[in-house]
DNA sequence: CGTTAAATAGAAACTGTTTCTATTTGCGAA
DNA sequence: TTCGCAAATAGAAACAGTTTCTATTTAACG
């Protein structure tokens, strides 16, 4: 069941790419999220020549234009998935298999009267993640990394 | 009114050199956040010839025992500050002036009870980072960066 | 089909961070 | 206080993830 994405494209103004498509697609297929290189490398098993430039192009493109989410890993580096949530929420990430998963649960306002009211200050934005084991990894030992 | 740092590191078996005290000095009097360049460019006025990895592997060493915190900014820098607080807490950041602030709110259980019961997961950790203005700049209508 | 602006490959640059090795220094023992 | 050694450091170089640059290719529109 893969969704089609060209209107989706389209409406971003960005041309409807086989490359753009596939990264979709790629995205789309995984429950994880996936490294800049980890999305290469599996793009490079569909196009036998293709940079790794133009992967962090349409994922910047793509993330800029809201369909893709990306999340600050503590190993420093950036992470994609595609989330299919539109409402705001926060993402648990299973440090041993990758897997993000959607929290519907937000501090939204407990944090806003602390800002406001305690510090008068103003909430341009924020991040709540949680790192932990999903209940797969929990059950299976699988030693968590990081 | 300098806190003397030398039982700090002999704690931490950690020799009491010059540059590391002149370090946790710098942090100490910083009510902000510094990036790992922006110490090393406040001690070499206080040495002559010092090595940013120097300044790197300070960092490290007190952050690995837990005598400074760091942020990780959504300009995928580090930064480090002096923390004084033992309590777990989060921080609220100001994108326009880089100060933290220390929350002292937790959404620790609710987070809990969603993983556990609802996912069937495990918490290991987690970070909850509010970036917005603080009353100063609020208040002086600094343009936000970032 | 032809045109044109957008997209891409591949090389190279950039930036924050880490590693490596020779030299220096703190500090416990004598 | 001086000695000896492990720890700390300087400086160069390497590294990894990401971005920029330019020539070439390609999608989309008429």
């Amino acid at each position: 069941m893969k969704p089609d994405f060209q209107p989706l494209l389209k409406s971003l103004s960005l041309k409807t790419t086989p490359k753009r498509i596939a990264l979709l697609e790629i995205l789309d297929d995984e429950k994880v999220y996936l490294s800049p290189e980890a999305i290469w490398k599996k793009m490079q098993k569909l196009f036998r020549s293709i940079g790794l430039p133009t992967v962090y192009r349409i994922l910047d493109e793509l993330h800029e234009g809201n369909i893709i989410s990306r999340v600050l890993h503590p190993d420093r580096k950036l992470y994609y998935y595609l989330c299919r949530n539109e409402e705001h929420h926060h993402h648990f990430i299973c440090v041993s298999c990758n897997k993000v998963e959607d929290l519907h649960f937000c501090a939204e306002k407990e944090i806003e009267t602390l800002v406001v009211k305690g510090m008068k200050g103003k909430v341009l934005s924020h991040i709540l993640q949680i790192n932990g084991l999903c209940s797969r990894c929990l059950t299976e030992q699988v030693p968590a990394h990081g």
